[in-house]
RNA sequence: GCCGCUGUGGCGGAAUUGGCAGACGCGCUGGACUCAAAAUCCAGUUCCCUUUACCGGGAGUGUGGGUUCGACCCCCACCGGCGGCACCA
C-alpha cells in the first residue's frame, strides 16, 4: 500500500502562516516595474458568512495577481469591507445592540474564511467602510460635490417604504416591481425633502465614455438603456384662454399634425390652474386615487390606461388646432416635461388611450391601419402640410425648424436618468455632514472637523417619524455655534452605495491623513486594470462609482477619466439541481466545509476548471471530488511516499517530452491572459498525463510547471517548489518562456476529403505546396478507391491543412 | 412587449480569419495490482448499422432553410433557457 504524503490541512497551515509571516504579498509603489492593479468587488459581511459565489471571482482574481507577479509586474490586490448596510441595522434594532459590534464579529469571521483560501492580497491596505478615517473621505467628496452644486435638498416624490425598517426612504435603482429590492416590502411615492446627487449633469459623459473601455457588451448596454438618452423636441402649446403654457416633450415632431389631445402628468404644477370649475371634482377625485396607489399597483394599471379630462385646451401651434387636455399617470411627472402632445395614430401608448376614451386618431403617416393598432414604423407624411410626401428623418428635422423658426419649441435631449436620492432615514450609515439653522442656514460641517462620527447608540431605536433613528440621540443632533444660534444635524445617512463608489482609491493610500490618496501614487496605479465581480452590480454601484470618478477627475483628484479598465462578470454557481443556491432549497455550499475536507487548493482549482469564469455553472461533489484527484495525481508524479522527489525527477532530457512541455507553456500563459483558467488546466493535465508515460522528467520541465501550477494551487505548488530544492516562496520566480522551435514538426498530416468528407489522411512535410499536395492526395491509395466510379471536377487543396476532392 | 446573452455525448465543458466535432475532467466498462476491497496505474467510451474479431459504413453541435468545395462557426426564419428593462412620449 502506498501512502500519500500529501496532507492539505499541514501544508496549506504552513504555507499560509509563511506569507503572513514574511509578508509576502506585500505590495511596495517604489519598485521600478510595470504596475497592475487587479481588484475585487468587495464584499458586505454577513452573518451568513462566505458563499461559494465568492471564492470564484476571488480565485480568478488571485490567479491574476500571482501570474503577474511572476512576470515582473508590482501587483496591488487588497481586500476590504463593504460594512454599512440594512442587515446589521436590522439585526440591531431587533436586538437593541449596536451594529458596530455585530459588524465586527461578521468581518472577523469573513476575513478568517477569505484567509483560509490562500488568496495573495496585501492586508496592510485593508479597509472598512465604516471606519470614520475611511468614511471621513467619504464625507469629504459629498462637501465637494455639495460646494460644486451636484448635491442638493430637494423636496420630491421618493420611493417610500413604510414597512421597512420602520421606514425609509429608497433610490429608483433598489425598487423592483413596485416593491423593494430587499425585503419585497411596498413602495408609495410621497412628498419628501431628501438630498440629491446630480448624475444627470453627468449623463452624456457616462454613457459616451463606455467606449473608453473593455467591459462586456452586456453591462455597456445596460448602462446606455438606464441612462436612456433620447433626443427630441420641446415644443410649446397655449392654454386657450390663459397665459399659460404647457411644454412637451416628443421624440416625433413630425407627427405634430396627428396630435389629437394632450395629457399632463396628475403632478403637474399647471393642472390646478387649468382645470375647469365643471371638471374640479372630476379631477381632484383621480388625484387623490393615484396618490394612494403605491407603484406596484399602478404598474398593475398597465394594460388599463386611466385619465380625466381638466376641461381646458391647448392650442396646436402648427395649425391652431383645439386639443382637450387630459391628466392620466401613464405620462410622468418625473420625465420629460411631465406632458406630451398625444399622437394615437402613431404610438402604442397614445392609442390605447383614445380607443378607451374615443378621442379622434388622426393618420399622418402612410401604411397600417390604425383601427387595429398604432403605425410607428417609417412612412411617407401625409395630411401634414409642409410635411407631406417626406419620410421620418426628414420631416422631423423640416418640424424642428418650422419650430425653431416660429419659436414655439426646440430640439431637446432628454434621458431616463434621474438624480441619485442619495439619503437614507436610516443610522448605520455615513451621516451627512451638514447642520440646518434656526435662521433657515445650511452650512456644511468644516473639513477640518471631518470625520463627523456616527454616535454611538446603546439601545436603537426607530423615530417613529419619517427620521432616522439618529433623531433620538438629542446630544448629537442639537448644536449651538459660537454665537449662540441653535441648530440641527441632518439626521439623514448616505445610502450603502456611498463607500463603494470610491473605495478603489483607497486601497492606493490606506493611511493617508491628509487626503484621500497622495497624487503620485493615485498616478502611479490608476486605473484599475482588472475588476472582477458579479453582474448583479452592473448599472447601481457600476454607475455611481464611475460618476464619483468623473467628479474627481474634475477635482483634479484622479487622472483617469475612467476608474476600472477592464472589467469581467464571473457568472454564478447554481445548486447541484441546476438552481440558484439558496436556504429554502436546501442546495447551499459552505465554502468551509470543502476546505476541511479537501483543502482550499482543491477548492481553487474546481471553481476554475468546471467552467468558463463568465458562465454560471452547476456545483458537482463528483466534481470537487475530480479536482482533489488530480492534485494528488501531480503529487505522486514527483514526490515519493517518503515525502522525496522521485528518482525520475533528473537533469537528463530525452526530449520525449519537449513538445507538450512547451505548447503547456505557451497554452497557459496565453489563456491565463485572457481568463481561460478552464482550458489552461485542461493543457496542464495533459501534460502531466504524457509524464506519467515518459521515462525520465526534467528538472527544468517540473520547476517550469510547477511555477504554472502555482497562480491556481499555491499551497501545493510552494510545497512542491520547496522539494526540488528551493528556499523560501514561488511567488516571485520568474515565469516561464517557451521555446517556439520545439512545436514545429518537420511533417504534417493532410485531411483528405472527397465532398467535404474525411476519407483519408496524408503525412506530408511541413508546408508542400497546393500543386505537390494535389498529386499526393490523388494517389492516395484509398482516395482513389472513393473516386473510382466518379469524375474529378475540382480540387481545393491548402497547404498544412486539407485537401478536398469535389467529384460525382 | 423591447434589449442583450445562450443552446455541442449520460454530465461539466473543448474546438473561430469557415478546414479531422467531442480536447480535458466526471461518470461508466474492461484490464493490471490485491486473499479481497478501496486507492492507484493502463485501455476503452457520441449514437446507429455491420463484424467472432479486425476492418468498414451512415447519422450527428436546439429546429427548418440558405451561402460555400467544405458550416458548431456566416446569413434568414422559428423554438427553448438565462439576465436586464418595463407606460421614459
Amino acid at each position: 500500500m502506498e501512502k500519500l504524503a500529501y496532507n492539505h490541512e499541514i501544508i496549506e497551515r504552513k504555507w499560509q502562516h509563511y506569507w503572513r509571516e514574511h509578508k509576502t504579498f506585500k505590495t511596495n509603489s517604489a519598485e521600478d516595474k510595470p504596475k497592475y492593479y487587479v481588484l475585487d468587488m468587495f464584499p458586505y459581511p454577513s452573518g451568513q458568512g462566505l458563499h461559494v459565489g465568492h471564492p470564484e471571482g476571488y480565485t480568478a482574481t488571485d490567479i491574476m495577481a500571482r501570474f503577474k507577479r511572476m512576470e515582473g509586474y508590482k501587483v496591488l490586490h487588497p481586500m476590504g469591507w463593504d460594512a454599512f448596510g440594512l442587515p446589521a441595522e436590522q439585526y440591531a434594532l431587533k436586538t437593541g445592540h449596536n451594529p458596530r459590534e455585530f459588524t465586527a464579529q461578521n468581518i472577523k469571521n469573513f476575513k478568517r474564511q477569505i484567509r483560509s483560501l490562500g488568496f495573495s492580497y496585501d492586508w496592510d491596505r485593508e479597509i472598512n467602510t465604516t471606519d470614520p478615517n475611511f468614511y471621513k473621505w467619504t464625507q469629504w467628496i459629498f462637501e465637494q460635490m455639495y460646494k460644486k452644486g451636484l448635491a442638493y435638498e430637494k423636496e420630491t416624490l421618493v420611493n417610500w417604504a413604510p414597512d421597512m425598517m420602520g421606514g425609509t426612504v429608497v433610490a429608483n435603482e433598489e425598487v423592483v416591481n413596485g416593491k423593494t429590492e430587499r425585503g419585497g416590502y411596498p413602495v408609495y411615492r410621497v412628498p419628501m425633502k431628501q438630498w440629491m446627487l446630480k448624475i444627470t449633469a453627468y449623463a452624456d459623459r457616462l454613457l459616451d465614455d463606455l467606449d473608453l473601455i473593455d467591459w462586456p457588451e452586456s453591462i455597456k448596454e445596460m448602462q446606455r438603456n438606464w441612462i436612456g438618452r433620447s433626443t427630441g423636441a420641446s415644443i410649446n402649446f397655449k392654454v386657450e384662454n390663459t397665459d399659460e403654457e404647457i411644454e412637451v416633450y416628443t421624440t416625433r415632431p413630425d407627427t405634430l399634425f396627428g396630435a389629437s389631445y394632450m395629457v399632463i402628468a396628475p403632478e403637474h404644477k399647471l393642472v390646478k390652474k387649468i382645470t375647469t370649475d365643471a371638471q374640479k371634482a372630476a379631477v381632484e377625485a383621480y388625484e387623490k386615487k393615484i396618490e394612494t396607489k403605491s407603484d406596484l399597483e399602478r404598474t398593475d394599471l398597465n394594460k388599463d390606461k386611466t385619465g380625466v379630462f381638466t376641461g381646458a385646451y391647448g392650442i396646436n401651434p402648427v395649425n391652431g388646432e383645439k386639443l382637450p387636455i387630459w391628466i392620466a399617470d401613464y405620462v410622468l411627472a418625473s420625465y420629460g416635461t411631465g406632458a406630451i402632445m398625444a399622437v394615437p395614430a402613431h404610438d402604442q401608448r397614445d392609442w390605447e388611450f383614445a380607443k378607451k376614451f374615443d378621442l379622434p386618431i388622426k393618420p399622418v403617416i402612410e401604411g397600417g391601419n390604425v383601427e387595429d393598432a398604432a403605425y410607428t414604423d417609417d412612412g411617407v407624411h401625409i395630411n401634414s402640410d409642409f410635411l407631406d410626401g417626406l419620410d421620418k428623418p426628414t420631416a422631423i428635422q423640416r418640424m424642428l425648424d418650422w419650430l425653431e423658426d416660429k419659436g414655439v419649441g426646440k430640439k431637446k435631449v432628454n434621458y431616463r436618468l434621474r438624480d441619485w436620492i442619495f439619503s437614507r432615514q436610516r443610522y448605520w450609515g455615513e451621516p451627512i455632514p451638514v447642520i440646518h439653522w434656526e435662521d433657515g442656514e445650511t452650512t456644511l460641517v468644516p473639513e477640518d472637523e471631518l470625520p463627523l462620527k456616527l454616535p454611538a447608540a446603546k439601545d436603537l431605536q426607530t423615530s417613529g417619524t419619517r427620521e432616522s433613528p439618529l433623531a433620538n440621540l438629542k446630544d448629537w443632533v442639537n448644536v449651538v455655534d459660537e454665537n449662540g444660534r441653535k441648530g440641527r444635524r441632518e439626521t439623514n445617512t448616505m445610502p450603502q452605495w456611498a463607500g463603494s463608489s470610491w473605495y478603489y482609491l483607497r486601497y492606493i493610500d490606506p493611511k493617508n491623513n491628509n487626503q484621500i490618496a497622495d497624487q503620485d501614487l493615485l498616478k502611479e496605479w490608476l486605473p484599475v486594470d482588472l475588476y472582477i465581480g458579479g453582474a448583479e452590480h452592473a448599472v447601481l454601484h457600476l454607475l455611481y462609482a464611475r460618476f464619483w470618478h468623473k467628479v474627481l477627475y474634475d477635482l483634479g483628484v484622479v487622472p483617469t477619466k475612467e476608474p476600472f479598465e477592464k472589467l469581467v462578470n464571473q457568472g454564478m454557481i447554481l445548486g447541484d439541481n441546476h438552481e440558484k443556491m439558496s436556504k429554502s432549497k436546501g442546495n447551499v455550499i459552505n465554502p468551509d466545509d470543502i476546505v476541511d475536507q479537501y483543502g482550499a487548493d482543491t477548492l481553487r482549482l474546481y471553481e476554475m476548471f468546471m467552467g468558463p469564469l463568465t458562465e454560471s455553472v452547476a456545483w458537482s461533489e463528483d466534481g470537487i471530488h475530480g479536482s482533489e484527484k488530480w492534485i494528488e495525481r501531480v503529487w505522486r508524479l514527483m514526490i515519493d511516499e517518503n515525502n522525496h522527489l522521485r528518482d525520475r525527477v533528473t537533469t537528463i532530457n530525452d526530449g520525449s517530452l519537449d513538445k507538450v512541455y512547451n505548447q503547456t507553456v505557451k497554452k497557459v500563459t496565453e489563456d491565463f491572459e485572457q481568463l481561460h483558467f478552464n482550458t489552461a488546466i485542461s493543457q496542464m493535465m495533459v501534460f502531466v498525463n504524457d509524464c506519467y508515460k515518459a521515462s525520465a522528467l526534467p528538472l527544468t520541465y517540473m520547476e517550469g510547471f510547477v511555477k504554472m501550477l502555482s497562480p491556481v494551487v499555491p499551497h501545493v505548488a510552494e510545497e512542491l517548489w520547496q522539494l526540488l530544492g528551493h528556499d523560501g516562496t514561488i511567488t516571485y520566480e520568474k515565469w516561464p518562456t517557451y521555446d517556439a522551435s520545439k512545436l514545429e514538426e518537420a511533417t504534417v498530416q493532410i485531411v483528405l476529403q472527397v465532398n467535404g468528407k474525411v476519407r483519408s489522411h496524408l503525412k506530408v512535410a511541413k508546408d508542400t505546396d497546393k500543386a505537390e499536395l494535389e498529386k499526393l492526395a490523388l494517389a492516395d491509395p484509398t482516395l482513389q478507391e472513393w473516386l473510382s466510379d466518379k469524375t474529378v471536377r475540382k480540387v481545393i487543396a491548402i497547404p498544412n491543412k486539407i485537401v478536398n476532392v469535389v467529384a460525382n
